[in-house]
DNA sequence: CGTGAGCGA
């Protein structure tokens, strides 16, 4: 007599792309070391360039402009792709105009979806000044 | 094969 209440069946529909599944490695124990509890996950040191990884193949940079336009001033965006081939290597980099603004793009674009992927944004690490000047050979050239 | 971790012309 009873009716079967079967409406629970719309649960654990996630939009999950297919492919890219997130191991998480569980640790079974937690070492006595309080140190440890330190290396978890070290953030980049802030920064108004923003690496943002996990983009879709198709994604270009005016979707990443517009992406994180969202929460900030976007000074200058850019998906990094292979100038022999062309296509997107999978990430790019957004800069922001400040630091707030960027921890705001990181909080409000990481872990989101973009193109039907997940894409995560992270503070970039520095990097050398640009060789605007083509100078062939090392730079380094006898060095003592 | 545009494959999927990763840091750029």
């Amino acid at each position: 007599m009873a009716m079967r209440v079967a409406a629970a069946a719309a649960a654990a529909a996630v939009a999950e792309p297919r492919g890219l599944r997130r191991l998480f490695s569980i640790s079974s124990f937690i070492p006595p070391l309080a140190a440890a509890a330190a290396a978890a996950s070290p953030p980049a040191e802030p920064s108004t360039n923003l690496f943002v990884s996990g983009l879709s193949k198709r994604t270009t940079t005016e979707k990443l402009y517009e992406a994180f336009s969202q929460f900030g001033q976007v000074v200058h965006a850019r998906v990094v792709t292979d100038r022999v081939s062309g296509y997107s290597k999978g990430f790019g980099f957004v800069k922001y105009a400040t630091i707030e603004e960027a921890g705001a793009g990181i909080q409000g674009m990481d872990g989101k979806f973009l193109d039907g992927w997940v894409i995560f944004a992270e503070y970039a690490k520095p990097r050398p000044p640009h060789p605007q000047f083509e100078n062939s050979g090392t730079p380094s050239y006898g060095r003592q």
